[in-house]
DNA sequence: TTAAATAGGACCTAGTGGGTCCTCTTTGAA
DNA sequence: TTCAAAGAGGACCCACTAGGTCCTATTTAA
């Protein structure tokens, strides 16, 4: 199904809304508690997503009373691809990617073996040339259509 | 992680080995035990994607004695696209896709909504241009590299 | 000093993909 | 005519891991 997880879904979720909000570079900060009521998402959940888009730099968390979180960059400077490598690690479009020892079972006699790469590069040129701004569109609301309705092939 | 399932795996390694054993279209037929063979994947398992990639039209099943499987088309007129969608259906990169009825929880405030039709587009063009004649190469082996390796960001 | 935040873990649970097995049907060959 | 070899089509089990929750430590403004 190529799905992209859940919590990446989130993270763009939450990018937005923090732009939308006015939680820019430099600008004021936005709580984890506070964007959970504004996104509908379960509040541990968007903690969760904050502290690791936090670690990938690309929200900046400030601690402390009055803390909160706000981007590190402006949306039209964040990839798409850097969302989904920062939550879901490198983007590999094949399923013998995390043996760690890179020993496939079928190494041998694998006949596509070392073949993927450009299938892997044109995943990661379209990921790369979206933007969170493309996705998040100019402030106004996307019309009444639902995931599903769109995305059916 | 973008994943591929294993299935969607096999099912390129397996298509691309009945080429190279001249299972082609009108050709001779392969057994899926003798698939399993070469290939080095389990042999229930090479029948499980050898009955999915029949349904789907991209290979051609001949039941009895001396059965077995071909390609119905050759590898070059076989987009990798139509493999996935065969073994893992729709290609469609987010997550609230699989709900059914549409109804995603945070449908009345999820900023994105309605915007991952570009992306998606994006990631099937790119899937449909290339062929599995491109992943399995001509005939010639791949050189000694593992799938972690190419794959790696 | 206190309360409100983030930071960083540990941990549990459920969904589902991966894999196996069984039975039925088809068909060529003895 | 019979038999064996193969695919067709399910049912089913198991393990992995993503998703989600919670707890504690740390920081900092009021």
């Amino acid at each position: 199904m190529l799905r992209l997880s859940k919590l990446t879904d989130y993270a763009v979720v939450v990018m937005a809304r923090l732009a939308r909000d006015g939680a820019l570079p430099e600008g004021r900060v936005q709580t984890a508690p506070g964007l959970a009521l504004a996104t509908g998402i379960a509040e541990p959940t968007v903690a969760k997503v904050l502290k690791i888009l936090s670690q990938a730099g690309l929200v900046e968390g400030l601690r402390g009373a009055r803390g909160g979180y706000r981007l590190a960059r402006p949306l039209a400077a964040v990839p798409l691809s850097e969302v989904i490598v920062a939550i879901d690690g490198p983007i590999a479009l094949t399923a013998c990617v995390d043996g760690g020892q890179g020993q496939c079972e079928a190494q041998g006699i694998c006949a596509v073996r070392g073949r993927w790469d450009p299938v892997n590069d044109a995943i990661r040129r379209a990921l790369s040339d979206i933007t969170l701004a493309d996705l998040a569109g100019p402030t106004r609301c996307a019309p009444a259509t639902t995931f599903t309705q769109l995305v059916a092939e």
